[in-house]
DNA sequence: ATAAATATTCAATGTTGTTAAGTATATCAT
DNA sequence: ATGATATACTTAACAACATTGAATATTTAT
């Protein structure tokens, strides 16, 4: 990841003023993005956690789910097909950090649990997280935090509303 | 991803006024990274790029350059290993978007430089990711456009700064 | 010339991604 | 009830990448 892109005109707007592009937008969540898997994919590497981005992920939505939780909900919410899942969660259960069970009425439906040694390690993994964060964020003042907060959860929520109807149309 | 943790309370600061918790900035950056890239994957996955992301922000980068680039350079800026990257740049040798030399002076050192056609499918690749994210980011007004890119932009640079430092202090 | 350092590739292994096919259970129509 | 269909999930086969450590090639130092 080099030098940012920028070599491109910002927007000039009816009212004279100029504003940034949208590409620019994208071009930094891009690079945020890439950046910050990576770092964390390290950091999950080490032998403490010794897990992998899908495996954290899944187990960080069935710990804020606490109830079990549909193999195919947990695909769905975690954006993985069924058929990488199965293996995922295969190995998280060889960690005993979930359970599997079938369910009590339909039992074509696995469903999944987080235990009580996975809850402490997503803690774990957050606190350690945190402080890798910190680095990037900690110099941000209160105000800035804020902003930034709502832009992003604004984005965000456009994000999932964008994928559940990208799930529907698929079926479609 | 379920529902954001909104469980936590906002911090008390001296001043009385409440203000977000930097751990509410850092699940909302987690989030969006896990399901922006998620999202590209299956982008790039389509029969028109067939492309990795490992693949496609090599060629990002390579493509930013312009010059040829050393393969333990490129390995440092996209974050990967010298020993992954010698794979990911054989398969963009075979679809021709790279090309690979030896540096005159040092024949120790690998040079890669994008082909004029990994340009051109850099550039359909940034016009398909932007109608893609045009649902995430279309309805942001131009002040929050501003705004979101300069808080964004001081965060990636801090989070480059500790890359850097990162590395230095691994190989220490 | 020999040794040491550097840059990259190769080989072996594990996780995850894909698609297609397979198994089990449930539901619906007759 | 029985047979067809749909649903939920797993399995299988293969490609892409991640890791580590060994091997190779080239340069630099003595």
């Amino acid at each position: 990841m080099g030098a940012p892109d920028r070599d491109e005109d910002p927007q000039i707007t009816l009212d004279g003023t100029q504003h940034a592009d949208l590409e620019e937008i994208e071009r930094a969540i891009m690079q945020i993005s890439w950046l910050s898997q990576r770092q964390f994919m390290q950091l999950l590497d080490e032998e403490r956690f010794n897990m992998t981005l899908p495996q954290f992920y899944s187990l960080l939505h069935l710990h804020q789910m606490r109830d079990p939780c549909k193999m195919s909900d947990l695909a769905e919410a975690t954006q993985q097909s069924a058929a990488s899942l199965t293996g995922i969660v295969d190995r998280l259960l060889e960690k005993q950090l979930v359970e599997r069970t079938r369910h009590v009425r339909d039992r074509r439906q696995v469903m999944v649990v987080v235990t009580p040694q996975g809850s402490s390690l997503i803690a774990k993994i957050k606190q350690a997280r945190h402080e890798q964060m910190q680095a990037a964020l900690g110099h941000l003042g209160a105000e800035d935090i804020d902003t930034l907060l709502r832009l992003l959860d604004q984005v965000l929520l456009s994000m999932l509303r964008v994928l559940e109807r990208g799930d529907t149309h698929r079926w479609a």
